[in-house]
RNA sequence: GCGCCUAUAGCUCAGUGGACAGAGCAUCGGUCUUCGGAACCGAGGGUCGUGGGUUCGAAUCCCUCUAGGCGCGCCA
């Protein structure tokens, strides 16, 4: 990547200058390259003499022009200015830009891949919603962010896993099981009652009506009735999983691993993980339960493990799917995707995984902020108990999955958003998801025609692509490999979205000012050259964000 | 009360300690186009919530305060 090798540069001629003894031979401090904003600065400056001078006491300017004098020449860079009040500022040769289109044309698909990961192995977590009924709008926004985000790192040269987290053990799946068996008798002409604390909607009674359809009351000739609630919770449970997974699939959602809470017990995993925080001191039997000692870690408080009844809390079983996580299936590095409900269980789950013997660093958990879902100006609620939900079904078969894909994506996790399913269609002409798509039907369209007139290509010379328009562009698509870093980096897909509408109004303005086919053949094929890389860019980028690159709309 | 997130143009939001703070939508005004007008070009619009501090330099880092959200269960 350039932007380390300009790095280098600088380092290496700042070594230069220490040894000609013009700068006190401090230690150098992060050598940041960045992409100016205001063209007038070059490609890539670096602020570097600023700091310097802090560190040794001399004049930024004096730095500059010392470090300047002592870059040594390379193919890429044309020149490098000293600005005021210290800056180094690189220019690009034209010819080097140019000779790029080749590099993306012979990486194809895979323009935009990195090294940064090495191989490393990741997994990231997330949905994980309770298959208790079916997912809302709020948990497509995770679910977006994750997928995207295991894209973008495995683009990044990481070794990804996917996973779901079923959470079907516990008091919730337990209440969930309940409620269905009622639902289940009263469609079977029985006096029934949904528990209090169970689940309300309709969805529920859809699928006792569906399990009543499969196998009849024979569920109500059982001689133990907790049988019976198992067995009927069980059905149940297995078709909402199925139906969430159908839901996430629609989204262009998948996972590798369906990973099984309980699977946690029968494996071990739980008592090799709790006797592991016994021995270390962390556990201790108070008010007849049993608790994880967070406060010896700098918490609030200690948390309760085992219940006085004597079963595990979810926060118990948590503690056992990521000792499983770290150490029986050794993953380097781990990303959580919670909802803004799990804030709280932050803090203590970084807690335990020390406690565990892990760099807690090596757990890194993304809260993704609430979805306010609205109706034009009204409110709608979501809450599944109450069986009002607008489900993320009904949102992608109302908008699409390339627009709810976008639009989950255009902001940052940890900010709130409101999605207006009206302004989600009406825009849907002035729709930026349309205006990148565009760019890339476009793209392809002129393609066509190329072919349609018999022109090969293949032969293109791009050092023909002098003109500004031209070089914008190319410079635009050199920048999304330090895209892919900078996302792998920060966890922060949103910047993929301002990226491909940047891309694609560089190129409507390009292709505004550029005739691609023309009566000059040459220029014909340099161009047609650098719109076939411009289309490996931007569908590359729309397929990291999971979306579709039409060739025609 | 404690912890975390948020506050930037009329609206929705970007903005890795750097050089005059950006985009989309909206508004106003242009381009009427041999390759796709779902396009292009331009204009107006901002005490970056408040008040301090660190720094050569702060929307960005630290503290105060204000407003909104979420969390602080032997729920998950």
């Amino acid at each position: 990547m350039l932007k380390r090798k300009l790095a280098e540069l600088l380092t290496q001629a700042v070594a230069e200058v220490q040894q000609s003894g013009k700068l006190p031979s401090v230690t150098l401090p992060e050598v940041i390259i960045e992409r100016p904003q205001n063209a007038e600065h070059g490609d890539y400056a670096s602020s570097l003499p600023l700091k310097l001078a802090r560190a040794t006491g001399t004049s930024p300017l004096a730095i500059a022009n010392d470090i300047v004098g002592h870059l040594a020449p390379t193919p890429e860079v044309e020149q490098a200015v000293v600005a005021p009040p210290g800056f180094i500022n690189f220019t690009l040769k034209s010819s080097w830009l140019a000779s790029q289109v080749e590099s993306i044309l012979v990486a194809g698909d895979g323009y935009g891949d990195i090294e940064l990961g090495e191989g490393r192995r990741i997994q990231i977590e997330f949905v994980s919603v309770n298959p208790t009924g079916p997912l809302h709008v709020g948990h497509g926004r995770g679910a977006i962010l994750g997928s995207t985000l295991a894209n973008i790192l495995a683009a990044a040269g990481y070794r990804v896993e996917k996973e779901y987290y079923i959470n079907d053990a516990g008091s919730q799946i337990d209440a969930f099981r309940r409620s269905l068996y009622a639902r289940y008798k009263q469609c079977l002409g029985l006096e029934a009652e949904v528990p209090e604390d169970g689940y309300l909607g309709n969805y529920m009674i859809d699928l006792a009506k569906e399990i009543v359809a499969e196998h009849g009351d024979k569920f109500l000739h059982l001689s133990s009735e907790v049988d019976a609630v198992n067995l009927v919770g069980e059905l149940g449970l297995e078709r909402i999983i199925s139906q969430i997974r159908a839901d996430l699939e629609l989204l262009g959602v998948s996972f590798d691993v369906w990973f099984s809470e309980r699977s946690l017990f029968s494996n071990g995993q739980y008592q090799e993980a709790l006797s592991l925080l016994k021995q270390g001191g962390y556990i201790s039997e108070k008010e007849g339960a049993t608790w994880f000692v967070s406060t010896a870690l700098g918490e609030d408080k200690d948390n309760v493990v085992i219940r006085s009844d004597g079963s595990p809390t979810y926060f118990a079983t948590d503690i056992a799917y990521h000792y499983d996580k770290f150490v029986k299936r050794k993953f380097d590095t781990v990303i959580n995707i919670w909802g803004a409900d799990h804030l709280g269980h932050v803090s203590r789950m970084k807690a335990v995984v020390s406690a565990l013997g892990i760099d807690p660093e090596r757990l890194r958990v993304i809260i993704s902020q609430m979805v306010t879902l609205r109706r034009g100006g009204e409110i709608v609620r979501v809450s599944k108990r109450s069986g009002d939900i607008i489900t993320l079904r009904e949102l992608v078969e109302e908008v699409g999955p390339d627009v709810c894909r976008f639009f989950f994506l255009s902001r940052s996790a940890d900010s709130q958003m409101d999605f207006d399913l009206e302004l989600a269609k009406k825009q849907s002409a002035d729709n930026p998801v349309y205006y990148v798509q565009y760019a890339h039907a476009r793209i392809a369209s002129i393609l066509r025609v190329a072919k349609e007139r018999g022109i090969d290509h293949r032969d293109g010379d791009v050092s023909l692509l002098t003109t500004e328009p031209e070089l914008m562009l190319i410079r635009k698509m050199l920048l999304l490999p330090e895209l892919v870093e900078t996302i792998a980096t920060t966890l922060e897909p949103h910047h993929l979205t301002y990226y491909a509408q940047d891309l694609a109004t560089i190129f409507h303005s390009f292709y505004k000012q550029c005739r691609v086919v023309s009566q000059n053949e040459a220029l014909s094929k340099a161009r047609l050259k650098l719109v076939e890389a411009a289309k490996i860019v931007l569908s590359r980028t729309l397929h990291l964000m999971g979306m579709s690159a039409p060739e025609r709309m």
